[in-house]
RNA sequence: GCGGCGGUGGCGGAACGGUAGACGCGGGGCCCUCAAAAGGCCCUGUCCGAAAGGGCGUGUGGGUUCGACUCCCACCCGCCGCACCA
């Protein structure tokens, strides 16, 4: 019947270059210097919806477009709610995989970063994604990374940065050195899959650990899924326990050697007996030396150091160990107890050492079994009997006239204080979080900003010299020195502080450091006196909506929040944490699994916007489940979007056929009746709901709610009043258009002449909202068996009488007993009989 | 092992303790057409029944309730994170 084709080939570049043209997204900041107070009293409230930047690598995939429409659509919705929205956009550009690719092929990563840039640019401007981009940034800009390197020199000053050395995690293939973070369970390199090694080296860190107690406590105030606060919890590993003081006087009773150790179970030190060191432990194969164990234990030593991540932490294989052939004193009964190295200890967490409890431990149970050691009870469940080991509360036995008889939560605590007061321990919380190792012997990195000179040490490149740039060179391949390192005129300089020769820092940092401020520049990317105006960041952060997939719930997440209190505590902020609010959005897969090229089912959006278009596209993604879900691809799916935007547009082209053209306002028609009325309803109920899934992000559910105002048009078409069809036709467009803004754009401008995105967004008549009729169900004994038309003004009595005249009701009471009626107005009267 | 999330038609998924299966996909029938594409209309959990209607149905087994996908207890299965963390 229609003659109007929805032809998004035609409709979607023409609204993207109207906003481009206009710089329709731009936000401007409020005025600088003035008090950010005062200058925002007059202006609407604030809003900074952010998606994770992407990594520029080859071209966008499907993820990159659901994330993107995902922030895309709460960025309208703000915006339409009459704040001020800012939405930028930016690259992680630095990085491993650039620096691999340039290696195979011999581009620069300079270069083929700039490509995969552009093809991103190129490809969020087809999408139509509403971004700032007056403030768009890339990592590896030096304009940017400049002012990285100035936060690295303040953490420095700060003592926030240091050098140490460290047994590392060395990637053997990457030829560089990871953080903890970035090695899997099975001792794999997180990029590129192959076995970890462990080396001594000296490398940079940061203090994250001194944060770790904000940084878990300030998850309470934050906004974020529960599932990615419990990763971060988990992560940082709070225990709270004693650190207990363990004496060897082996060597000279004079000058005795003191081990601490740290303990969750302080009520069963009188449990101990044995002590383990872990193999690192520096002081292992000075205490072997001298005994019948020496040549064992530096055999066993050498073993667990070369031994893999994965072969050492299989929790599976039998416990390991040697004796070392000397004593400690357990200070709470002054027994001596044996030493052991053995590699389930790790040095890594709590002193490297720890008192062995084989009847309440299961590790050390079994090892004291492997090794004939003697096990001894000191806790007895209330009902007596228990099979070692016991983790479980109970009574303390087997300890102390002081603190036998004692339930053993009460003895923790005595005997905590006990050893305070006798100078042998103290209570104490322990950390699994580590320091944070930044630095890598890479070339595509930010560098690493300080001059070593033989007579002033570390000295940090004077700021007004930053950035240190990095410099051009030929061969960028690892060789287990940072690239950089043979770039002689990088490489030699002079010392700042006393300008004699010094050879600059050739490590770079971990691309993690580039990303963990951001979100800072985007609030005054273009400042090139300082990193940020202090009113800028006072107008926009913290970031009122992140969003972003929950592979960055620790790393990335982790490291922005420790940056974001570093730099308050140094006086650069004024708030704590970065991102208020945060939403993880799931994986889309293809036939249930993750896509990858080399799995050959990789959805490509480009080929998608050139097919169904980008509107299609992004309300698909959407569309396909509940967005913080994994959701599985669909071909098909994606075309009946793109039929339902296809109706919604032809309605919106034969109406505005019919009303003659575009007509300023869409206000709603007058009060109606019959059909006319039922439309308006829907188009109020469409509002309502809309409105409501828009801000718990249930996007699903709002695409649905108005494909059912869509469908309901279409079958009231031609039983109502042009006016009531422009109004619903109109409304459907204003409320999809946060998902598919060319459509919608289109739509109503087509009927109104005006720009859909200026509009307030709209607001549902709560008259509209209620019915004067529904359908009564009638149940009996909770079972649906009619439904009746009831007034809305019906009493409870009326309501009974209703269901009780039903016809099937009727037949459904014969003969029982009533014994209870219930009524639920406005929903339902359910009969119980007997 | 610990922690988290989930299990609903052929499929993706809806459902403040109140009509289970909205919406979409797929499937079936029909209209338009010379035909096709595009578009439109109707049906579609399952079993019995010509129909009216009825039985059964949200992983399993219990419980609370007039009423349970929803709340409680126990279990099974799947996914994710952490894991020799003292």
């Amino acid at each position: 019947m229609s003659e109007h084709r929805y032809d998004p080939r035609e409709i979607e570049p023409r609204w993207q270059a109207l906003w481009a043209r206009e710089r329709t997204w731009e936000v401007v900041n409020l005025e600088e210097g003035a008090s950010p107070g005062a200058a925002r009293a007059n202006e609407p409230p604030s809003s900074y919806v952010l998606e994770m930047l992407p990594y520029p690598s080859g071209e966008p995939h499907i993820g990159h477009l659901k994330c993107y429409s995902l922030g895309d659509a709460i960025a309208h919705f703000h915006r339409r709610l009459g704040k001020r929205v800012l939405h930028p956009m930016g690259y992680d550009a630095f990085g491993l995989p650039a620096e691999n690719h340039a290696i195979r092929t011999g581009v620069h990563p300079r270069v083929s970063t700039a490509e995969s840039i552009a093809e991103f640019q190129r490809q969020f401007r087809e999408w139509g994604i509403s971004i700032d981009w007056s403030r768009e940034l890339a990592t590896s800009e030096p304009s940017y990374y400049r002012w990285t390197q100035w936060i690295f020199l303040e953490l420095f000053k700060a003592g926030l940065a240091y050098r140490r050395e460290a047994a590392v995690k060395w990637c053997p293939n990457d030829q560089t050195v990871l953080a903890n973070e970035q090695v899997d369970a099975e001792g794999r390199c997180e990029r590129c899959g192959c076995l970890v090694e462990v080396r001594q080296l000296e490398q940079w860190f940061l203090r994250i650990t001194d944060y770790a107690e904000r940084l878990l406590a300030d998850l309470d105030v934050i906004d974020w899924p529960e599932h990615v606060k419990t990763m971060q919890r988990n992560w940082i590993g709070r225990s709270e326990g004693a650190e207990v003081t363990f004496r060897c006087e082996d060597f000279d009773p004079a000058h005795p050697v003191d081990y601490p150790v740290f303990t969750t179970r302080p009520d069963t030190l009188f449990g101990a007996t044995f002590f383990v060191m872990a193999p690192e432990h520096p002081d292992v194969l000075r205490l072997a030396e001298g005994t019948d164990h020496e040549q064992a234990a530096r055999e066993y030593v050498n073993k667990a150091l070369n031994e893999t991540n994965e072969e050492r932490g299989d929790t599976e294989k039998p416990k390991t160990g040697v004796p070392l052939g000397r004593t400690v004193t357990n200070p709470v009964n002054g027994e001596r107890i044996p030493m052991f190295v053995a590699d389930y200890v790790l040095m890594e967490y709590g002193t490297g050492a720890i008192m062995a409890v084989p009847a309440h431990d299961e590790r050390d149970y079994e090892f004291a079994v492997t090794f004939g050691l003697p096990i001894r009870q000191v806790i007895e469940p209330l009902d007596g009997d228990a099979e070692l080991p016991y983790m479980g509360d109970g009574v303390l036995i087997n300890s102390n006239p002081q603190f036998d008889g004692m339930n053993n939560r009460e003895a923790l605590a005595a005997i905590v204080a006990w050893l305070d007061r006798e100078g042998k321990g103290h209570a104490s919380v322990n950390y699994r979080l580590r320091d944070w190792l930044v630095s890598r012997q890479r070339y595509w990195g930010c560098p690493i900003p300080v001059v070593y000179c033989d007579t002033c040490g570390i000295v940090a490149v004077p700021a007004e010299q930053l950035p240190v740039e990095l410099p051009e060179i030929e061969d960028y391949a690892p060789r287990g020195r940072s690239p950089l390192a043979s770039a002689e005129d990088f490489l030699n300089t002079s010392c700042p502080s006393c300008e004699g020769p010094a050879r600059r820092e050739t490590d770079t940092m971990d691309t993690f450091v580039d990303s963990s401020w951001y979100f800072l520049r985007y609030c005054d990317a273009r400042n090139d006196e300082v990193p940020w105006d202090a009113g800028a960041l006072a107008e926009w952060m913290p970031v009122d909506q992140y969003i972003g997939g929950v592979e960055h719930a620790i790393l990335h997440l982790m490291y922005a929040r420790f940056f974001t209190k570093a730099l308050a505590d140094l006086g650069h902020l004024e708030f704590q944490e970065p991102f208020q609010a945060l939403f993880t959005q799931g994986m889309v897969t293809k036939d249930g699994a993750k896509m990858s090229k080399s799995r050959g089912n990789v959805v490509s959006p480009a080929a998608l916007v050139q097919r169904v278009g980008a509107d299609a596209t992004r309300c698909y993604t959407l569309f396909i489940g509940p967005p913080d879900q994994d959701a599985d691809w669909s071909d098909k799916g994606v075309e009946g979007v793109h039929r339902f935007l296809g109706r919604l547009w032809r309605l919106a082209a034969e109406t505005a056929e019919r009303t003659g053209g575009p007509a300023p306002g869409l206000d709603s028609p007058p009060p109606a009746e019959g059909d006319e009325l039922a439309l308006l309803r829907k188009t109020n109920w469409a509002i309502d709901k809309v409105s409501t899934d828009l801000r718990r992000f249930a996007f699903n559910t709002a695409i649905a709610a108005v494909m059912e105002l869509v469908n309901e048009i279409s079958r009231l078409r031609d039983a109502v009043s042009l006016e009531a069809l422009r109004f619903a036709i109109g409304t459907a467009g204003s409320l999809l258009f946060p998902f598919a803004p060319h459509t919608c754009a289109d739509v109503y401008e087509q009927l109104t002449g005006e720009r859909v995105w200026e509009q307030p967004w709209p607001e549902a008549e709560e008259e509209l909202l209620e019915r004067e009729v529904y359908e009564l169900v009638c149940q009996v004994n909770g079972k649906v068996r009619d439904r009746v038309q009831a007034s809305a003004e019906a009493t409870p009595e009326q309501l009974k009488d209703l269901c009780r005249g039903a016809p099937n009701v009727i037949a459904h009471l014969d003969g029982k007993e009533l014994v209870k009626e219930i009524v639920v107005p406005g929903k339902l009267v359910n009969l119980v009989v007997r």
